[in-house]
DNA sequence: AAGAGGATGCCCT
DNA sequence: GGGCATCCTCTTC
């Protein structure tokens, strides 16, 4: 079943991001269905976590959706080419957010290969927030949508990884952002080769 | 109205 | 390991 509306209004948008990693990301799209396990993700903790674009509390037409009922997606692009999935987490006017930045693919694959012109079922398929997006079928049109509807979601497994079971460190492409950009707010599976950059 | 820069990935060397 | 593609958003003039 699907990660019940609770899930998404946790307040510690840290222990969320660990929560989600071997969980099931469902796309729906175009009659498409593809399913993988999360990976790899990253927290971006707004309003003090200079990273995020709600940073501050700054709300601007992109990052109103932040400031939304936690349990919905944030879609943008990055660069002008990449878009970026994230899930919006936490109550009402906390801006938190999870990038998802790899999974495993589980179903599907067929879609994930041709929406990524690939040919070989290999980490770069999936792995890295724009080509997970891109196997996925994640586009802005994607933006702001219901976790608890039919077309992106992500399914309860019952798996909580344990603390020995996750690896951390810095997340990636924040190195702008003051104290932040330490933060080891990146989370993957351990010795799961499905992520996008090696964890040191 | 214009310009800078960005939560990247690919291709080349 | 470095350069570059490519375009939206926000800031500032």
């Amino acid at each position: 079943m699907k990660l019940l509306p609770a899930f998404y209004l946790q307040e510690d948008v840290v222990e969320t991001s660990k929560a989600l990693l071997g969980k099931i990301l469902y796309s729906n799209i175009n009659g498409q269905l593809s399913s993988g396990m999360i990976t790899e993700t990253e927290a971006y903790k707004a309003p003090e976590d200079r990273a995020s674009h709600a940073f501050g509390g700054k709300r601007t037409k992109r990052t109103e959706v932040f400031f939304e009922k936690g349990g919905i997606s944030y879609v943008y692009l990055c660069y002008g080419i990449h878009h970026l999935f994230n899930v919006i987490t936490n109550k009402k006017n906390i801006p938190h957010a999870i990038l998802i930045r790899a999974i495993e693919p589980i179903e599907g694959i067929k879609y994930m290969l041709e929406r990524r012109n690939k040919i070989i079922v290999s980490p770069p398929l999936t792995c890295g927030p724009g080509s997970m997006s891109q196997a996925m079928g994640f586009t802005m049109a994607h933006n702001k949508i219901d976790l608890q509807g039919n077309e992106i979601w992500i399914e309860d497994n019952g798996i909580l990884l344990s603390e020995k079971e996750i690896v951390k460190g810095p997340r990636i492409g924040v190195d702008y952002a003051g104290d932040y950009a330490s933060m080891p707010w990146r989370f993957g599976i351990k010795d799961n080769k499905w992520i996008s950059k090696p964890f040191k």
